[in-house]
DNA sequence: CTGAAAGCGCTTACAG
DNA sequence: CTGAAAGCGCTTACAG
């Protein structure tokens, strides 16, 4: 099986406390002799010995290991900042654990329940709908905890997010000064703070230059089988607005289906004004005249990762010291064709 | 902090066994009174007690996790393949730790190391380019593994691949029915067998449909920034070939990049026969002409699960005993406009 | 210069 | 009906 440090010991006649010491480098330190230290390495090599990390772990108290749960893997921007975390995260010597909560509350809260158990030091965590409780109880326990994408006005804790309102504005706006007078938001999941606040900076845009925000232009496509309900919220809106003349879209998943719909149609994308917050790389073949809120993505991870191990190192000294809790807004800039 | 089995030993005057067995549903079976039982539940409850999986691992010798490696987390076809293997694993038990290697070869053993260290019970791993070496010391140590998407045919391990060969055949056939002559295959890193095989699809097709395999028609791009590289490529090949009629991209990602390369030229996609390897949401819209061949991700997923869980619980039993390998060719469907 | 011992939080064979 | 004890593989304060 796996060799452990009573393995090495046996074979050597040593004790367990002097392989540990010299395998973790403080072998000069303890002063134990040149010859033993070499005689260790030595075996520890023939032997392939690797620490159990579980062991250490369930000694140290800590186990290095950050726990990231995002509510959908397969989604470009989730994928893009787990893949910062991951490599900030390892950078400074943690490891991540993923895990998918599908936007599914049950499966959220299972994910939490499970990151914890496995202990790991943290967590960071692009929360899925309503799911306060869950939330609640982490930051009753002062357990280190970074929410990012979405997060709970209510609930005291650190968050990162993008200037929703703002982003949304400045799209919305350029459109309009670009000629767009009925400009269409299609949207989902009203209940998320996330995507009232994209709401709010559209009506924003659409009231400072004197237009009025009707309610026929709103298209809020059901989260579940996003495709197939889309179809029918872009057929209304045609119907009801036949003069509609842009889009803006409150996320690229929707933009996509959108553009498939225009094209099933044979509707031609290049008459109307288009914007969305978040970027994929097929749009600059696909729609190369919209506009775009690119999402800071280097920055949420990196703060994100910053944040939560601050937290961490910080309350290792002190247990029930409560932090200040760091809120940060990121900007995102906008790309005009 | 955390409440423990002797937090709760303490409290109700109980031995830390007496815990243990109720709260692992053993109660009945060990004879404890239903009195005792329900005061350890009540207490559990009140102190929120969670088990903690290191410890229980540390014990049991297993942890109730597998490792996953892949080469980029943000390309769809490994984060649906990912979402999969979660799910699956979910639902017999286990949860899955994912790395992302970026392609990096050290990264990749690096994770290997660290995923083992962490004891995970097994692997299920798409090897990045050549990195034999610490896949070979996986299969001597009997560690239970399953490569996907990528594997060496010189080494004795399950593995799970689509049929290459075969569906770029039927791609390339299919366009050439279609009335193409001068088809070039844009490709990548032609070390990986992957790649290769691809490539012999495309030949035996045109071979086969009695036309040339042309040096012209072959584009490689290097795999550091395709973006960049991809664009001398094509200029290439227009040059060389101004009447290619055709393309064959081994990867999604390589006809995103050939599609947005089109559309800055102002060529038009339409005139070209087209097919790709693997498909995403955006083709439908931006290509709807090209042929595609479906990954079967479902498959690839649940039957890397499969064997992976099968290999861990047999060893179980007899740890030194090897498994009969399992490898795995799949079927892609071909999806043509 | 090196070792014996305790402890992290579990589980389980053994004992009464 | 319940408990004492050993052990998983580490680390570290203490001792000599």
């Amino acid at each position: 099986m796996r060799t452990s440090l009573k393995d090495i010991a046996e074979k050597l006649n040593l004790s367990k406390a002097t392989i540990s010491w010299t395998l973790s480098g403080k072998g000069d330190e303890k002063g134990i002799s040149m010859a033993t230290q070499e005689k260790v390495f030595q075996c520890a090599k023939e032997l392939n010995y690797q620490p159990n990390l579980l062991a250490r772990s369930l000694h140290s108290g800590y186990s290095k290991t950050i726990g990231l749960i995002i509510p959908d893997i397969t989604d470009s921007f989730y994928s893009k900042v787990a893949c910062i975390i991951e490599r900030e995260a390892d950078a400074r010597g943690y490891s991540v654990m993923i895990g998918n909560s599908e936007s599914k509350i049950e499966r959220e809260n299972k994910l939490i329940r499970l990151l914890k158990a496995k202990q790991v030091d943290g967590l960071i965590l692009a929360p899925t709908k309503v799911s306060k409780t869950e939330i609640e109880l982490l930051v009753d326990e002062a357990f280190p905890l970074v929410l990012f994408d979405r997060y709970f006005p209510q609930i005291n804790t650190n968050y990162i997010i993008i200037d929703n309102e703002e982003s949304s504005y400045q799209l919305v706006r350029k459109m309009v000064v670009d000629g767009a007078r009925k400009i269409a938001i299609i949207t989902t999941n009203s209940y998320l703070r996330t995507m009232n606040m994209r709401r709010e900076g559209y009506a924003r845009a659409l009231m400072e230059m004197n237009l009025s925000v009707e309610a026929e232009l709103y298209g809020e496509v059901p989260f579940v089988d996003y495709e197939h309900n889309i179809d029918k919220i872009l057929d209304r809106i045609f119907k009801e607005v036949p003069d509609v003349d842009g889009f803006f879209f409150t996320t690229h998943i929707l933009a996509i289906e959108a553009f498939r719909y225009f094209y099933d149609k044979g509707i031609d994308l290049k008459k109307y004004a288009l914007a969305c917050i978040h970027s994929v790389p097929s749009f600059r073949a696909l729609a190369p005249n919209i506009n775009i809120a690119l999402m800071p993505i280097d920055e949420i991870g990196e703060n994100a990762v910053r944040i939560l191990l601050k937290d961490i190192e910080h309350r290792q000294g002190n247990p029930k010291v409560m932090d200040k809790v760091e809120t940060i807004v990121l900007r995102c800039e906008i790309s005009t064709p």
